[in-house]
DNA sequence: ACCTGAACACCGTTCAAGT
DNA sequence: ACCTGAACACCGTTCAAGT
């Protein structure tokens, strides 16, 4: 037993960039995005600041990597090209992302906050690539390649964002019916000369699933590039 | 002269919500989210921390608020309705939050978090309005609003999350061209197994004018809003 | 090469005290 | 009602020292 030490992958003991960043999303996911602190880092591995700064340059790598591995892990489920039409396809990666910021909320605001500072990381080309198949498929000119893959992950990401915080409820207590009528609410209540569209809309936005409207702005823009791209007869 | 000081508006002294924000958007325009701290809100105004917290109840409040004034003077420029067309007038309301993000950098980061904290503030129905007046105009059924005004809402908003980095070049230092140039060698040079899509579009990217590619994703939305609600002959 | 942990500079926020 | 400013708890990061 114990014979030689050669592979110790499974000691949990063993501090590594993986190990950090595991830790890392863990505690992302427990206590929000405030949690992740290196004093809690350092608690939960059982060692000082600076072993993790052996591995990690600084927290914004860190809440990166952690954002890559998670977005990695989303777009990995469904083995690329499983689904019946390209169309599907698409939809299913949407919502891959959708879910994965439903489970992991923190992760809207930092993909937000990695792509808006390092645009081209690496998670933009793991996206482009997901979606950008789906676009290839659908029989899109390669010329309108990188335009109709651009438009789709930009609402993606955008809708992905504003629908975070919407989540099974969870932690906030507030039934999201309930909430979603006091929103409601105070739209219709803004003033009727500044926001007539806002308060035409109330009611629609009072009674809307948050996963169905998400994939009817797919179906939308899919609509506008097979109106710009006609398929081959 | 100073007859009964009952309107004291102009005087510079008198610390007000407003002059704080004020004083906000200029640090984060100056220099950058990370430049604005209690201590140099309090050295600009010349007070302490407590005369900042007797206004504004903590600092996420007071981005918020900054976000909110920044967002409402990019759409307050184009007196609503005056583009010649429906089509005109909603790209020159996406256009106007562009350039506002290209202007405050900071504002990219900040309307994401925003968004996906509090995605139903006050800067959600003011953005719903603008585009939504298009929408109408466009002739979509009212039934179609909210979903069409969504998907152009969440487009724009991670586009501009997206293209944020890009801006001028303002104190990146490196030119926006070379720096494109480097994204685009970095992609081309990805596993082909594992990126195909990404590899064929590198070339498209590294070219790409944003405003351009910005636009063309607008237009692609609005050609799938025209798809799905055809308008009346 | 990898880890320890005390120390540093800095941060948002509070609050008793003033006017 | 509005402002002052010292103090508090906490944070990311560094670094001399150990193994």
């Amino acid at each position: 037993m114990a014979p030689r030490t050669r592979k110790p992958e499974r000691r949990a003991e063993a501090l590594t960039r993986e190990r950090i960043v595991e830790a890392a999303v863990e505690l992302l996911d427990t206590s929000g995005e405030g949690g992740l602190t290196f004093r809690a880092l350092t608690g939960r591995l059982a060692t000082g600041p600076g072993a993790i700064y052996w591995h990690v340059a600084s927290k914004s790598e860190l809440l990166d990597a952690a954002t890559d591995a998670v977005v990695a892990a989303a777009l990995a489920t469904g083995p690329a090209g499983s689904a019946g039409s390209p169309h599907k396809e698409i939809g299913a990666v949407a919502l891959g992302l959708f879910d994965a910021i439903d489970e992991h909320p923190w992760l809207a605001t930092q993909l937000a906050t990695q792509l808006s500072r390092n645009p081209w990381g690496p998670v933009t080309p793991r996206i482009f690539e997901s979606i950008g198949r789906g676009v290839r498929a659908l029989g899109v000119p390669e010329g309108g390649w990188f335009t109709a893959a651009s438009a789709l992950v930009h609402y993606i990401l955008g809708a992905a964002g504003q629908n975070a915080a919407n989540g099974r409820g969870a932690g906030s207590g507030v039934d999201r019916g309930e909430f979603l009528d006091s929103v409601s609410r105070a739209w219709e209540a803004l003033d009727p000369g500044d926001y007539p569209f806002a308060r035409a809309v109330a009611d629609q936005m009072r009674g809307h699933d948050d996963r169905a409207e998400f994939l009817a702005g797919i179906d939308l823009i899919l609509a506008g590039i097979t109106a710009v791209h006609p398929p081959a007869p």
